[in-house]
DNA sequence: AAATTTTCCGTGTGCGTACACGAAAATACA
DNA sequence: TGTATTTTCGTGTACGCACACGGAAAATTT
């Protein structure tokens, strides 16, 4: 097994009998080349099959990629969104030899007007790529409208939106994620148990991922029996709404059998595990999204039963790869990348410190 | 924010009076300096906190480091060490312009001497890092001194040994994982039930993992109650042996209350999934290790009801890049990576296709 | 046919580092 | 003091690529 020497610049040049200054213009295809050897060229590069050293070309051109990620900012209200940022930041380590650098902007995820004013200044910085949570779904979509015309790439995280074309949407497959925890429902209680539905909405937003959620949820119910989908009660909570105690106590007690599953469809479930703690009601199953600290809190001391992460540090991480494949190495980017859905119990949490 | 230049070895030459050569020296200490200019170099490149570019570097010095993987094959039979090894490959992708390239060496993983045979081979092509699977205790331990010995960095993957040292582990924490499959096995059985652990057991292997998984099981079993302990039987399993129909029904039909939930400490699960399927054993909870296809296959069916991942595609990444962190960015790497212990269930187990 | 423009292409330099080579300085020896 | 030897250091080139500059050839105009 002996190293084949790669093919350099120079040895297309030699090949084609040209200099290496106009395999540069084709390569760049930035004009003042005849079609003819430019045909030629190509050719040339086509049949050694040409692979640009990455190295010497970031060396030498000392151009810099900006990549802008356009996200909420992490609040104490929802830490979520550092997470992501964390696994982009882990990401960009490894890459920032090559000419790349960052640009972080931050909006409100309850105030539209701020997204606006966001991606307005980010426009206007140039980036060569971008990393868009899509949280308000009319705004972000004009967004990649906007990106597209501009010819930059955009990576979707965390939610998608149907309209317009982005490079890649990396996220969770919701209703794969749905059905993992009606799995867990159902293997803790068997056939016979009412299971309320919780979710928590927000007025204008991105809803698509709740609704995949909770749809995944009573298609497995539904494929277990005929009668599954009827044991699932459900209630929905404004985002803001603040003290929940008299809706959940309602929901509950209008069920006819006892509910003995709460399945809560984003990161909000601490605020029931706290309601559940407050009025003492006894053993009931509760599983739910995120590994926010306070959720954490309720697993490790058993009011919550399992969470579900979405793995947003790897959300992050797999956003700037894709970008830096694309931009750098221009190697095609699958365009749907669904990250596992993970499970989390008391038992598993230790070593998940940094998803 | 603006870019500030980074500090080039001339912007060091230059402060000290000294040409680029002397830095240069200096930093690779290739001696031919004098104390005296070698501790004004040292001190300002201190001073100006200097961190060479190591694209740089790579390009010029064009130097060939040889990472060795000294894993087992990945056979019909175990077909396991696969997916590290892709793990490491899809690592090797992103580092390889770094001048880093992998030989691999393969021994049987039930044969010691071909382990033997090809760690010497290994040790003649004196590679600057290793990656090492430690499936013979004793003789991986032997390996582990000469390589120290040798001054080359030692990964170990998947299984650890305590003597001698290296640069890291990373594995799962096997003590976790084990606790994982009580959970899971508990929480979907209840208190009353008995259950059974299977270890395939091989003569002369390391069975650390084993043994802590075992361990972790009958640890949740233990603090659930003063009497969990006792709801488990247990039956070792040479891993050469053929038909398994005998022990597993005695096993079975030996247990004072019927058994109701088996855990299968390795991988070798699809074996008694099989025997389930053969003897219409009816609905015993099913939980093992690793998704070989045999394993998905009874987890898709039902047969099998969990299976725990050791994310082997991951272990194999993450000890390339400790290497590559190691030997090229001079970056402390963490000693011990425990990697997260994975749950899968059959609603979850699409997107784990390349774990 | 000369003058001008346009098209096309080669040469040269720089990116930051590694390392070989040889010169200068320091030391040793006569 | 002069020569030989060793120590110490500076210079130059290479790595592969990007890009500026300028010049020759071809095309166009006058």
């Amino acid at each position: 097994m002996h190293h084949i020497p790669p093919v350099r610049i120079k040895d297309i040049a030699d090949f084609a009998g040209v200099s290496v200054g106009t395999v540069d213009r084709v390569l760049h295809n930035r004009g003042e080349v005849s079609n003819r050897t430019r045909e030629k060229v190509l050719g040339i590069i086509h049949k050694l099959n040409y692979q640009p050293d990455i190295l010497a070309s970031a060396l030498a051109s000392k151009r810099d990629n900006k990549i802008a990620v356009l996200i909420p900012g992490g609040t104490d209200e929802n830490p979520f969104w550092k997470y992501p940022l964390a696994g982009v930041e882990e990401g960009l380590r490894e890459i920032v030899h090559f000419g790349i650098s960052l640009e972080r902007y931050y909006f409100n995820f309850t105030d539209r007007e701020s997204f606006l004013r966001q991606s307005a200044k980010m426009l206007s910085d140039k980036p060569q790529g971008v990393i868009l949570a899509p949280v308000f779904t009319g705004e972000a979509a004009l967004l990649l409208d906007s990106c597209n015309e501009l010819k930059i790439p955009v990576v979707l995280i965390n939610a998608n939106i149907c309209s317009g074309s982005c490079l890649a949407f990396i996220g969770q497959d919701s209703l794969q994620s749905g059905m993992v925890a009606a799995r867990l429902m159902h293997y803790g209680l068997g056939d016979d148990s009412d299971v309320l539905v919780v979710n928590f909405i927000r007025e204008n937003g991105n809803q698509n991922h709740i609704i995949k959620r909770e749809e995944g949820f009573r298609n497995y119910y539904r494929d277990i029996s005929k009668t599954g989908d009827s044991l699932l009660r459900q209630v929905n909570i404004g985002e803001t709404h603040g003290n929940i105690n008299g809706i959940m106590r309602k929901a509950i007690l209008s069920s006819p059998r006892p509910v003995k599953g709460i399945f809560v469809t984003n990161s909000r479930v601490f605020r029931v595990a706290r309601f559940l703690e407050n009025n003492n009601c006894g053993n009931i199953i509760l599983i739910g999204y995120d590994l926010l600290d306070e959720n954490k809190h309720f697993l490790k001391n058993g009011t919550i039963d399992f969470l579900i992460s979405q793995k947003p540090r790897e959300q992050g991480y797999k956003s700037i790869m894709a970008l830096y494949y694309h931009l750098l190495l221009k190697k095609e980017v699958e365009k749907n990348q669904y990250l596992p859905v993970d499970i989390i119990a008391r038992e598993n949490l230790q070593h998940y410190s940094f998803t």
